[in-house]
DNA sequence: CGGCTCCTTGAGGTTAATCAATCCTGGTGG
DNA sequence: CCACCAGGATTGATTAACCTCAAGGAGCCG
């Protein structure tokens, strides 16, 4: 079984592929380039000449561009089976850069082959576009959020980490009580997600605490909600 | 001679369409609605079922949310031959709110009248992926811009504006003079752009006249820049 | 038991929002 | 022609949020 019989698997597992036939798949997975990279490593830089838009097929990534000032803004986060930089398909140089956060184990479509792929399947350009109409929307939200003060923004996280942690894949051990979640990243790289440092996060976490909203138990990463409905009075400023 | 025959010349003017052939033109006038609105209109608000994307032929929009809080985050403005919401034809409502800052001659496409017209034109569906990169890229530089202080994101607009302004349309009178440029918008407007408010602005405004970057003639919408160096340092932070 | 790295806590300073006048400027009517 | 008015724009005083810098834990691995 040659490599790209794996990668059609891979290929299989993405909304942004699923609809495609054998054939489809078998093209596009043809042209993919896998791609294993250790964690904090450089995946491109903002302004570097073009080569390709990526899936991420384990791990996690974020997308950032870094500021005059030395500090980072952190764009957007990934995980598995979303795509990033699809917009250097046309556009000549990335517009921001990318690290991974984890091992990660990528797929790359080269910019020139994928387009050909394109022209020939409606299908795929239409999903798509559907990728990134919903990134837009998040970027869209991602604008709005950072005009909120930070314990807004950091009670929004928490609410959308749990809306998501409620329906999890549960191919894994615990049933995800109603109330606790696992933070996906390092409190640092969480600050920086949100537009704030660690230390101010650090406090807004405290001042959650002692609101009796959240209570975070040994792990460091679990954070149990208490109080969803003061949590929703914090999102809304 | 119908309708659909000037809707087809403003089609014709719009980066979305071009390279379309005339069948194609004419297709799309044919689900092309025109919609013409005085200033400060709603064009939709957030939440609101979908009812298609919009092409403005003639005028200037703003795409907003409302913060809870009661300010409101403008995401982005949009002029002549910009298209806006077309996230919405994936999305099954609208994610920000829409309100002309000025009288306005708009062409409202139905979502799945043109989702049809995309599945048999793959030329369109890659037109339409090359606008939304373009906004990706626009607003990824919108999250980083927020995260730089006021006077840095004030000395970008101005730069921008700048350069816009260099190469314009020129069908108009004024040969665009170098260093001046001038305002699209009102102060207010603009504040709200750049996440701030009137009062800072003004006192930003002043800041930038006493280092001697920039100086206001009698009209405030004029703007001379006198420092592009000061300026372009100013932005990075 | 160092020596990391990450997180937290503390003191102080800066930025920018808020609240509240005041000032223009253009339009209106006396 | 000028007084007046309404809106936006400016300015001022004050407050609050949050960043900066810096010092302490706390866990972890050699």
């Amino acid at each position: 079984m040659p490599v790209s019989h794996q990668t059609a698997d891979a290929l299989r597992a993405t909304p942004l592929f699923s609809r495609l036939d054998e054939r489809q798949l078998l093209a596009l997975a043809a042209i993919a380039s896998p791609v294993t990279l250790p964690a904090r490593s450089s995946i491109f830089m903002q302004g570097d000449r073009s080569s390709g838009f990526y899936l991420l097929v384990e791990g996690r990534i974020k997308i950032y561009k870094l500021l005059p000032n030395g500090r980072t803004a952190t764009i957007r986060h990934a995980g598995p089976g979303d795509v990033f930089a699809e917009a250097t398909l046309f556009q000549d140089t990335y517009a921001a850069s990318s690290e991974t956060m984890s091992d990660c184990r990528l797929l790359r479509f080269g910019t020139h082959e994928f387009l050909d792929l394109l022209r020939a399947e409606p299908q795929l350009a239409i999903n798509l576009l559907a990728a990134m109409a919903e990134l837009l929307v998040f970027l869209t939200r991602r604008v709005e959020e950072l005009l909120l003060p930070v314990p807004a923004r950091l009670a929004r996280y928490l609410l959308r980490l749990a809306a998501e942690q409620l329906v999890p894949p549960s191919d894994e051990s615990e049933p995800a009580s109603p109330g606790i979640v696992r933070l996906p990243t390092s409190k640092r790289e969480l600050a920086a997600r949100l537009g704030t440092i660690p230390a101010t996060l650090s406090r807004t976490f405290d001042r959650f605490k002692r609101a009796g909203v959240i209570r975070m138990s040994g792990d460091h990463e679990l954070i149990e909600i208490l109080d969803f409905g003061k949590l929703q009075r914090l999102a809304q400023e």
